[in-house]
RNA sequence: GGGCGGUUGGCGCAGAGGGAGCGCGCUUCGUUCACACCGAAGAGGUCACUGGUUCGAUCCCAGUACCGCCCACCA
């Protein structure tokens, strides 16, 4: 039953919101069950940061998971979508450190235990931000299921698939080269390293004296400390007679060999380079081809720890030293000249990068990486846009192996001990570690990213045979940005398919792009564009935050917003919001079935079988994940269609009342409570607000989404009222020419309209082009000739203008005879009659015939005007 | 150095081998009984450039220019 509320004339999301989403959590809408008969439907958020708040990029990512979440609900998934946070190892740890330096302390006056407890502290008292920002979002996630990702659950997760790789061969602890932060002091993986185009110097330095000499270039001067070898090409001449000979490195004075390595390019510099097998990682190839040593020379700061003058010095202290050292010397052969290269960062701090050799833990990603690429390729896993796929082909099938241990203490411990005589044993879950003296756990905490890497299942339990496995897994979607392809889904992809025994963990992935300014430009602070989107939510509303988001939503492209746009998607609520006011105000109602077609007017059968295309696109365009175009669709069919058409027309039916009236307060009822709920997975807020009152039901959050109904597909009602509003509109567009304001009222003959068959619809004609029957004195002053037959004659006296009818008329005439020209053109063309598809003939033909109707018609008005 | 994408009205973006669309902005008119967070009407584009395929190209192909993104161990 309606409740038939009054409802104030703006809509005011803030008094809607809370209360709305307080009660969508009491009534348990979101929390699933396992046992349900329903199908699933899964989504694992893409886990945030917990020292992280929502921004821009988020709001996208959740109105995209809520949207389809709420609308698999609404179709009868048992839909999952399950919320959680990341720990965060570096990003967490250091906020944790600002405090403590804030304090005069470092991690290590509180020792590792004191140090973690703290953080855990942090976490309990400022982690939780997120949670209240997804609330006034309006996420739909089931809160009881909500993980992250140090809980003990999920850190057995992690021990257990660390056990395993380590037994299967795939997880394995090496001396190799690694990013170094040196102000974090951790290792790095490469996709924690950003590269920019730096400039550096490159300086040549004569290496050795006399006949076995040979100058190198280099742009980090001070790695010569540590050099054990000098490479040229086998094949270049020019050094041949070096290779094999031994040349003294200047300032150590160490006599290292000439080697000959492939991989020394003989165009570059001087086709001779210096090998520092212990800072470079292609020097530390050549270094293991050749069996050279590698002198550590720089601790773990970047500082110098090579024995002489330089020792004690920062490492960028250290190269202008040296390249002095040198000059004085007359080593520097060439003078330094300006050379930009790609130089590592991280991508924490933005510190520059250190190569540094060092002994770390490695997932050996050969196999993993295979078997996540197989699974898209043989189409498990689809990935949308299809454009991407070949972007995550090129990652995994080139993929390094994954230096997984971090020099942390906030983060999982990697369950391995080792004895005192160099034994080794990784710990599973459950299992006790060896006791006794000397036996010491790893140091060293995982990559954050390893722990994500489970996220899909972890957080449904496994390693454990839980229900919700069972049930939710693999997920249907991950919905993420194509920024995070790299880090995050392929991991989940190889970990996934691992740990579950080739089970794939989604079956498909949706990627949206950045949200961005409305120029096109990325939000960043040093821009000034940022846009916190609790102030578009303070402002304007979740729901219209939520609209201008997906309504620039095109998948895999970036989406640019704007306060404008979401003025605008603000408005679209309003505008709902007032056309539900209407219809209460006027009795529609959803009870009882809707009347069949036969007992309806044209008007009602159109705006039904238009909502029966309407709710067929919309589908279509769900299943695409083209969130802009479902918001196209439906901004469109309720602004255009139903408010500025529809409910214009049921105006003069509802005020005469009887029989005919009340089966459009039940088409009018049907038509917005259908439209609500196609409009809810976006904006949850207001559809919920409306639907519950014009339908008096529990919650649209719980309702039925529509179904497609062929039957109340009508085109004749259609053809109809595209006439009928062909006919309005251009009435409407002369007595604008003609000088006559909006409202007033004209006398007017109406001929013709039979033959557009819309005979039936002269009282509505005249009401919405604001005309009255002739009366005694009438007297045609302006003639309007509509294509189709129709004519209107209207007595304009004391208004028209003329010159601007004539204006209009003859511009009309430019655009029908060029468009007539342009058929005939075609249809005197012989291949085109010979090649074309008959029905495109057909079609230049009727445009033909309509462009000279139209000819005729505005040669007639001409001759018509004064 | 590789790979990918873009170039459509003032701005931001859709689009399909055969009639150039949307939002915002702009112009004119409007205090009608849902809404001025509104209504009505309108102006505005040789769809980057060159060549090719085709009866027909803004849409397909090749090349050019400019912009953007991703990947990358050439000192």
């Amino acid at each position: 039953m309606s409740e038939n509320r009054t409802l104030p004339s703006a809509y005011q999301p803030s008094e809607v919101e809370q209360r709305r989403y307080e009660q969508w959590i009491e009534a348990g809408y979101f929390t699933v069950d396992p046992a349900s008969e329903k199908p699933p439907h899964t989504i694992v958020i893409p886990l945030p940061n917990v020292t992280g708040s929502l921004h821009m990029g988020h709001a996208l990512d959740h109105t995209i998971q809520d949207a389809i979440t709420r609308r698999r609900r609404m179709q009868g998934y048992e839909a999952l979508w399950l919320p959680g946070m990341d720990h965060a190892g570096i990003a967490t740890q250091n906020v944790v450190e600002r405090q403590l330096a804030a304090e005069g302390l470092s991690r290590h006056d509180l020792g590792r235990e004191k140090f973690v407890e703290r953080v855990w502290q942090w976490k309990a008292e400022s982690g939780g931000m997120i949670t209240g920002q997804m609330r006034r979002l309006g996420d739909g996630v089931d809160w009881t299921r909500e993980r992250f990702t140090m809980d003990e659950g999920l850190s057995r997760a992690v021990q257990t698939i660390f056990k395993r790789l380590y037994d299967d061969g795939l997880i394995y602890r090496a001396e190799r080269i690694i990013n170094w932060c040196p102000r974090c002091m951790t290792a790095l993986s490469d996709i924690e390293v950003n590269h920019t185009d730096d400039e550096g110097e490159l300086v040549s330095i004569r290496y050795g004296d006399g006949d076995t000499s040979v100058v190198v270039a280099t742009t980090r001067a001070e790695t010569m400390l540590g050099d054990t070898a000098v490479a040229v090409h086998p094949d270049d001449d020019r050094y041949r007679h070096l290779i094999g000979a031994e040349v003294e490195v200047p300032l150590t004075g160490r006599r290292v060999p000439v080697v000959a390595d492939e991989h020394v390019d003989p165009e570059f510099g001087t086709g001779a380079v210096k090998v520092t097998p212990a800072h470079d990682p292609n020097d530390f190839e050549i270094g293991q081809r050749h069996n050279l040593p590698s002198l550590i020379i720089m601790d773990e700061r970047g500082v110098i720890t090579a024995h002489g003058p330089f020792q004690g010095l920062d490492r960028f202290e250290a190269r202008p030293a040296i390249v002095a050292a040198l000059r004085e010397q007359g080593r520097i052969v060439a003078e330094k000249r300006p050379y930009v290269h790609a130089v590592g960062h991280c991508s924490r701090c933005q510190t520059t990068v250190e190569p540094r050799l060092s002994l770390q833990w490695f997932v050996r990603t050969g196999p993993l990486a295979k078997a996540a690429g197989d699974a898209v390729r043989d189409g498990r896993t689809r990935i949308h846009p299809p454009e991407l796929t070949k972007r995550y082909f090129a990652w995994v099938d080139n993929m390094h192996d994954w230096c997984i241990s971090r020099q942390l203490w906030w983060g999982h411990r990697i369950p391995v001990w080792y004895g005192p005589n160099g034994e080794m044993v990784c710990v599973g879950p459950g299992e006790q570690p060896p006791t006794g003296e000397g036996w010491k756990q790893d140091e060293d905490v995982l990559d954050t990213w390893f722990s994500s890497a489970l996220w899909p299942f972890s957080t449904l339990g496994w390693p454990d045979d839980t229900p919700d496995l069972r049930k939710f897994y693999p997920t249907s979607v991950l919905v993420t940005g194509y920024d995070i392809l790299f880090f995050w889904v392929a991991r989940m992809m190889m970990f996934g398919l691992y740990a579950m025994n080739g089970v794939q963990p989604f079956h498909e992935v949706a990627l949206h792009g950045m949200v961005r300014d409305e120029h096109g430009k990325k939000m960043s602070k040093s821009f000034g564009n940022v846009v916190d989107p609790m102030d578009w939510i303070e402002k304007y509303g979740a729901d219209a935050t939520r609209f201008t988001m997906a309504r620039g939503a095109n998948p895999g492209q970036d989406v640019p917003v704007s306060e404008e746009w979401c003025a605008g998607s603000r408005n679209f609520c309003n505008k709902l919001w007032n056309a539900t006011r209407f219809a209460l105000l006027n009795g529609a109602h959803t009870n009882g079935p809707l009347p069949a077609a036969d007992q309806l007017s044209t008007i009602d059968r159109w705006i039904l079988s238009r909502l029966q295309a309407v709710i067929v696109e919309v589908d279509r365009q769900f299943d695409e994940y083209e969130f802009a175009k479902v918001c196209d669709v439906l901004y469109h069919f309720a602004w255009d269609d139903v408010c500025d058409w529809y409910v214009e027309l049921a105006k003069p039916v509802l005020a005469e009342g009887g029989p005919a009236a009340d089966r459009t307060r039940r088409v009018l009822g049907h038509v917005l409570d259908q439209l609500l709920r196609l409009l809810h997975p976006i904006i949850p807020f207001v559809t919920d607000e409306l639907w519950t009152a014009l339908t008096g039901g529990e919650s649209v959050v719980i309702a039925e989404w529509p179904k497609p109904d062929p039957s109340r597909r009508q085109d004749a009602a259609e053809a109809e009222v595209a006439s009928l509003q062909r006919v309005v509109t251009e009435i409407r567009r002369f007595r604008a020419d003609q000088g006559l304001r909006p409202t007033q009222r004209v006398a007017a003959r109406l001929a013709g309209l039979g033959e557009l068959g819309i005979a039936d619809h002269e009282p509505l004609i005249r009401s919405l082009a604001r005309l009255d029957a002739p009366a005694d004195g009438f007297t045609a002053t302006g003639t309007l000739a509509i294509t189709g037959g129709v004519t209107v004659e209207l007595d304009t006296r004391g208004a028209i203008d003329v010159a601007a009818e004539r204006a209009r008329l003859t511009k009309d005439k430019a655009a029908a005879e060029k468009e007539a020209a342009q058929c005939r053109a075609k249809l005197n063309n012989q291949g085109f009659l010979a090649k074309a598809p008959a029905e495109v003939v057909e079609q230049t033909r009727q445009r033909l015939a309509t462009a000279e109707a139209e000819l005729e018609r505005i040669a007639a008005a001409l001759a018509a005007l004064p």
